[in-house]
DNA sequence: TTTAATTAAGACAAAAAGGTCTGATTTAGA
DNA sequence: TCTAAATCAGACCTTTTTGTCTTAATTAAA
């Protein structure tokens, strides 16, 4: 699996929230948790880690939980996975050298290039609101069957 | 990082015997770990695990080591990977569901098959052979700088 | 046959990732 | 103002990954 559970844990949550109806306001991480089968309070980190990245934002108390920060068109996939896995994540070099560029590249440098900025432009154009129309539209799944 | 250190040992290490001189027989374990900056006992651990996938021989005793166990043109990077990252490393879905098809896809199903078909034809492509040629005509790195 | 050089095996330790638990704090609403 | 419902904070635990250490087994060559 190429990325870490806290990721996917993440963008289900988000992805969740985003497919949300729109005159839901906080929802609550309890609810995230249950419909979503993941751990709640380790869900409650990672959300945290997500507001304070600026992604989401969250209200304690009762009627509280968590509501998206921005309009689900500005809520970039690949950046909410960099915010996790590392920024360099898809940017890196896929043999680990810490420099690796052009000008001094690894053996397998030139061919993981052109991957790499498919990846990146993929993941770069997908953002919450394509995600969640095409989850509603087409009943696409959250959930392990 | 895409990969795992276990991985990257094992990659970096077998470029290593890929690129020795043809006169040389078995290469000791600790010239590996020396040249190659990985620590010994691990990467004797990685390294036994390859010889039991049949990707390399090793050799006990004085003027032991390890070699490769067919001709460069015949080991693949593809299959190298995955014997430590697990088969279904790159073919798997995006967002870790374990029935992920054209038929129940997940939200990033369409646009990831794209992406991941290319990178396991490009992994697929390379074999020991591209590689080390690659490394010694152009004298690229298998080092950390 | 002895010795030195080597991998093999397995116990152990350290670090990172994943997950649990308890209590403090905050908030809306009765 | 009180209560119930929520996040926040941090200690703690478990599992996996990464790495270390010691000893045994094997081998080539002196």
């Amino acid at each position: 699996m190429i990325f870490s559970k806290r990721c996917l844990h993440a963008l289900r949550a988000v992805l969740y929230v985003g497919t949300q109806p729109p005159e839901r306001d906080y929802i609550p991480i309890r609810e995230i948790s249950t419909k979503l089968d993941i751990p709640f309070h380790f869900l409650t980190k990672i959300l945290k880690d997500l507001a304070d990245q600026g992604f989401i934002e969250s209200s304690r108390g009762a009627a509280g939980g968590i509501r998206l920060a921005k309009p689900t068109a500005e809520l970039n996939v690949k950046e909410i996975i960099e915010s996790i896995e590392g920024e360099d994540y898809f940017s890196g070099c896929i043999l680990g050298f810490s420099k690796c560029d052009a000008a001094n590249p690894c053996a397998l440098h030139d061919r993981w290039v052109a991957i790499k900025e498919e990846i990146q432009k993929m993941l770069g154009e997908e953002h919450l609101e394509s995600l969640s129309t095409r989850i509603q539209e087409q009943g696409l799944r959250l959930l392990e069957m």
